[in-house]
DNA sequence: CGAGTAGTTGACGATTGTCAAGATGGGTGG
DNA sequence: CCACCCATCTTGACAATCGTCAACTACTCG
């Protein structure tokens, strides 16, 4: 892993992103979005366990990340925390702050990564003036939103083996949009966070880990993830497998 | 339970609508109040077991519940459904559909209910010209986006027990907010709607309203609720009674 | 009044969490 | 550069919560 990153290659340049159609400017004509990039700012890179902002930190700006994975979680009642995910490159963090203008959720750095910078104020007026960026905004928030659903059902009716199962496929289809390897690439993330995240415990993802390589449907070794069979992942992802005929809470 | 809603009661009228600040012109000036009234139409009641719309559905407007209960799920591969949430007064439904112009959820009608329909268009050029209201549709959404993360830590760290005392504390609260009894209600919901939502079984739902109510903090009877003990209802919602110590995936 | 749906209760078992011990590996300092 | 250390991960044994199955009750509605 290339830990260098240089200045020149996190300078904002919205026309010129990698992320291309997966961030903001996706639908604004170009002199739009170089209204667009005049208001981004240009960050450091983060550095590992580094926090972009904790819950109740005052909310300025929108992020969107361009390398890296952050991950954002909740303090708990009882000292542990929440994860409430992890988000790769052209993921936006930070929209659950608009409402009272203070962070609801804790965002830490996993790995080395940049992100770009929206003031949010500038980026209102700005949507007041450029339609179709109001419009733009408001389905990236409403696509957040839409997103809840699948993970309600995730926590609430899969079993173990599923979760990670969907967990999996989920990277794999993000990292396939962004240009990466469906089948092979990197957690960036411990398994406890994966178990934390998924409502499991850590010795639960573990022996899930072997499991699935004692199936042949993927190669793990420590943090590196081959997938050998994505059909058969998608499929215990859905439950479909293993001859589960529950109709448990039809209703 | 009057179930005879006169067209009267219904009318449209922002500023003389009951749920005042609950909804979406809250912080909006009278004249930005009465462009938006303009916009918004008038739906006869709905009777239980109406859809307002279904999955898929091609989305033209957003819904504002001004009486009755409107349960929002999520077809499942198996045939079954999920459960999102449960919508009273002054909550907004759709917002999910705006980013592809489709419900993603259907919406269900539990008890006699009125909405308001809001078409999004129309909302959206409205916002262009009123930055009041843009602002306000962006708070409304990431409202939306910043409860998830309680509903995952629900999902994912509590038991059966603190789920359902969590869910009564919810209802609790937002009756209050809309000047109901806070400690006196009826559910709209069924059991097994109660058990999908929480992601519990019917059995272990119905066992737990009994159990509550022989530790005497709530009194059931049917569908009829009484808070006998809010306090000692929000500890158990809080994990923070029966001594569990757990550390359980801090990191 | 009868039938069907919703709710309750009990018995049982399985999935998954908990506790404990051990293995692995990365990072740091001598 | 090696060795140690600590965090992370793995594996096993056990227990408990909660789901499943089944029977029974009680409403509700036609």
């Amino acid at each position: 892993m290339n830990r260098v990153i240089s200045i020149e290659s996190i300078k904002v340049a919205c026309k010129n992103c990698s992320l291309g159609s997966l961030c903001l400017p996706m639908g604004l004509t170009p002199p739009d979005v170089e209204k667009l990039e005049k208001i981004i700012k240009r960050n450091r890179p983060l550095h590992r366990n580094d926090h972009l902002f904790r819950e109740n930190d005052s909310f300025s700006s929108l992020f969107v990340v361009k390398t890296g994975t952050i991950k954002t979680y909740l303090p708990r009642e009882d000292g542990g925390e929440q994860v409430l995910g992890f988000h790769l490159p052209g993921e936006i963090i930070g929209l659950d702050a608009i409402q009272d203008e203070r962070h609801t959720c804790s965002a830490k750095v996993l790995e080395t990564s940049a992100v770009c910078e929206l003031p949010f104020g500038q980026l209102e007026e700005l949507a007041q003036v450029i339609p179709s960026l109001q419009h733009q905004m408001f389905k990236l928030l409403s696509k957040e939103i839409a997103e809840e659903g699948k993970m309600l059902t995730l926590l609430g009716k899969k079993n173990a083996e599923e979760r990670l199962a969907s967990f999996l496929a989920s990277l794999s289809c993000r990292f396939k949009r962004r240009g990466f390897s469906a089948t092979d690439f990197y957690l960036s993330m411990s398994r406890n966070e994966i178990g934390n995240y998924l409502g499991l415990a850590v010795e639960t993802v573990s022996r899930l880990f072997t499991r699935f390589q004692e199936e042949g449907v993927v190669r793990v070794d420590r943090k590196h993830i081959e997938l050998l069979d994505q059909d058969r992942l998608e499929a215990v992802a859905k439950g479909s497998l293993c001859a589960r005929t529950s109709e448990s809470n039809s209703a």
